[in-house]
DNA sequence: ATAGTCACG
DNA sequence: ACGTACGTGACTATA
């Protein structure tokens, strides 16, 4: 379909363009906008051009260029100033695919979008988590329809900008077009799931601002404190790396697997049966590999270390100053709400949810991320809160009863298993382990493994665990029989997760009653596929808990609206956040409190929060 | 582009 | 007998 928008570049058409726009104020029928930049990322982002799509019987498009590099265009300021009532208007409803891009691009040129009624890319992210949710994916699978690629639109070397108006209005008013005409299709598609629905309107849709505001805030870094580490790290490196070639005899690439394999197992002769073969034919040399290593030659030491050093220093030391942003002082990562399989965050550019923490050493990187000048980096974490979640879910009465009298549940479960009540630190670590471990469906030979005993103590270790919380075991299976027999299972908030069974036997079983399944028959066939039916039973707790922090997040920014406090991070199950001095007295049970109610459950939720200088304090 | 490795919850 | 704990993103080497 060939539709070409009405280019505006006179005063006269803007204002015909603004009388139509303001007759659009029904919610079931939002005009679709877009904006044209120079760049993905939006505080770098010049706004090229606007463009929107509505109608009621008749499509209309339009765009309005406002920054091409040539032809005739009417003044940005004064078309943004024309355009303000209406992008700050919520009696306007809109629709736009990744509304918080076009979010955040406004706001840097001062307008605050409000009215997005629908987003496409969530709309579509909640209906089917594990696909994608591009533009061009959404054309193709609900209108088949294939879109013109930025890539064959925009030469290499060269912006948006530097295209004509008329191909980049072609080109931005099939985008605005596709979003319109998406918007009735997944309107349509969430009144068939009330539970998704809801799960869009109250979670999904409202959270967008919220990340938009987080990411547009960024964190500050220490950029001076990294420079040193990195100086000390590249020291350390250089007296490991020299010490190595030494007592290999000959000099390698240290960061080369490859070169690895080949130095520990086939010239020094290392035990092949403490590896396993990776799918080049190699041998694995990966930690738990060089851990087993540890003793047999000195060299493996060295690999280690320098393993761990280096990895700190490429992903970590050196690569976060180069993203913060020289007008900012901050970095500003991009937290994606449309990516994950279980309805999780994901953050990158950089990745600030897998900032080291488990070691005291690689933790140090934690004490870069600072607040502004005189105030406080908090963080508030949820203790415990995917085993609340199973004992919520799984209404197993041990667990629920041990959560409402605040007692140590991986205490309890050492307790049990070991069958006493004087339980050492050690035996209380064992707890623990298979508390986390149930939760990712964990075997006898990982247990072993993780604590330090033999496989068939293991083996007895996680029978014990399911006599004693048999709800929960029943709960585990009972999510597999439902990924089995209805296709998919549900968290708390109804999000759904889909499985795709490939095994006939499996296949054959969809559409059948959970109860009559037999798990244990399926066990021993051929093509059973336990990664899956572990990730079934995984889905609903990863899930829920991504539901709760999600609600919370939104609260919170409505309880933050007085205050100068932000949000800053979203860590799973933590939220980091910079206060100034003065407010955080008053904050803490408010954080704490709202944290805490985001949802009622058979047990309590409990937040721990503290505060301090940097981020690695702050805990 | 893919594999291997490793950082986090 | 084997291999398996779920979910992510980034970096380096290598093809």
């Amino acid at each position: 379909m060939e539709i070409t928008p009405q280019v505006i570049t006179t005063a006269a058409s803007l204002y015909e363009l603004l009388d139509l726009l303001g007759e659009q104020t029904d919610p079931n029928n939002p005009v679709a906008w877009d904006t044209e930049t120079t760049s993905l990322t939006p505080r770098d982002a010049d706004l090229v051009g606007i463009g929107c799509c509505w109608g009621a019987g008749l499509t209309e498009l339009a765009y309005i260029p406002l920054g091409h590099k040539s032809g005739t265009q009417l003044d940005v300021a004064t078309v943004l100033e024309a355009l303000r009532p209406i992008l700050e208007g919520a009696e306007f409803p809109k629709v736009l695919q990744n509304a918080k891009y076009d979010r955040l691009v406004l706001r840097s040129q001062g307008i605050n979008l409000a009215g997005v009624v629908l987003d496409t890319m969530l709309a579509s992210y909640v209906l089917n988590p594990d696909t994608n949710h591009n533009l061009s994916d959404l054309s193709l699978r609900y209108l088949n329809v294939s879109a013109q690629s930025y890539k064959d639109l925009v030469p290499k070397g060269k912006t948006i900008a530097d295209l004509d108006i008329a191909a980049v209005a072609e080109y931005c008013g099939a985008d605005v077009h596709t979003t319109y005409r998406l918007t009735p299709l997944l309107k349509a598609e969430l009144a068939e799931y009330p539970d998704l629905e809801q799960l869009f309107t109250t979670v999904e849709l409202p959270l967008e601002p919220v990340l938009a505001e987080m990411e547009y805030q960024g964190v500050r870094i220490d950029t001076d404190y990294l420079g040193n580490f990195s100086q000390q790290l590249e020291t350390d490196l250089a007296k490991i790396e020299a010490k190595a070639y030494e007592l290999a005899g000959e000099t390698f690439n240290l960061g080369s697997p490859k070169q690895l394999s080949t130095l520990l197992f086939e010239k020094l002769g290392l035990d092949k049966r403490k590896s396993r073969k990776n799918k080049s034919g190699g041998y694995s040399t990966d930690a738990s590999t060089l851990e087993k290593l540890q003793g047999d030659h000195p060299v493996v030491d060295l690999i280690v270390e320098n393993r761990t050093l280096s990895k700190l220093k490429s992903t970590y030391v050196d690569a976060l100053p180069e993203l913060v942003r020289l007008d900012t002082h901050r970095v500003h990562t991009d937290f994606n709400q449309a990516v994950t399989a279980t309805g999780r965050l994901s953050s990158s550019n950089p990745n600030l949810q897998n900032i080291p923490i488990r070691t005291a050493f690689s933790r140090q990187i934690r004490a870069a991320f600072i607040p502004e000048s005189g105030w406080k980096l908090v963080a508030a974490d949820y203790s415990q809160i995917e085993l609340r979640i199973l004992a919520h879910l799984s209404e197993e009465p041990v667990l629920v009863q041990a959560y409402n009298n605040r007692e140590d549940v991986h205490a309890l479960t050492a307790r049990l298993l070991f069958e006493k009540d004087d339980i050492s630190t050690e035996e209380r670590r064992l707890g623990k382990i298979i508390n986390f471990g149930v939760i990712y469906g964990m075997g006898a030979a990982r247990f072993a493994r993780e604590a330090n005993v033999d496989r068939t103590e293991a083996k007895s270790f996680i029978d014990r665990y399911y006599e004693r919380y048999p709800a929960v075991f029943e709960y585990l299976q009972q999510m597999q029989r439902e990924a089995i027999a209805q296709g998919y299972v549900q968290t708390l908030m109804g999000r759904r997760r889909y499985f795709n069974f490939t095994t006939t036997k499996l296949r054959d079983l969809l559409g059948s009653d959970p109860n009559q399944i037999d798990l244990d028959s399926l066990k021993r066939m051929s093509g059973y596929d336990a990664a899956s039916l572990r990730a079934a039973a995984n889905a609903p707790i990863q899930g829920s808990s991504a539901d709760i922090i999600k609600v919370a997040m939104i609260r919170l920014h409505e309880v933050l609206k007085g205050y100068q406090t932000r949000l800053l991070l979203q860590v799973h199950d933590e939220l980091v956040f910079e206060v100034p001095p003065d407010e955080w007295t008053e904050l803490e049970p408010k954080i704490t409190e709202v944290m805490e109610s985001a949802v009622a459950l058979k047990v309590p939720l409990v937040v721990d929060a503290s505060s301090g200088p940097n981020w690695m304090e702050a805990k």
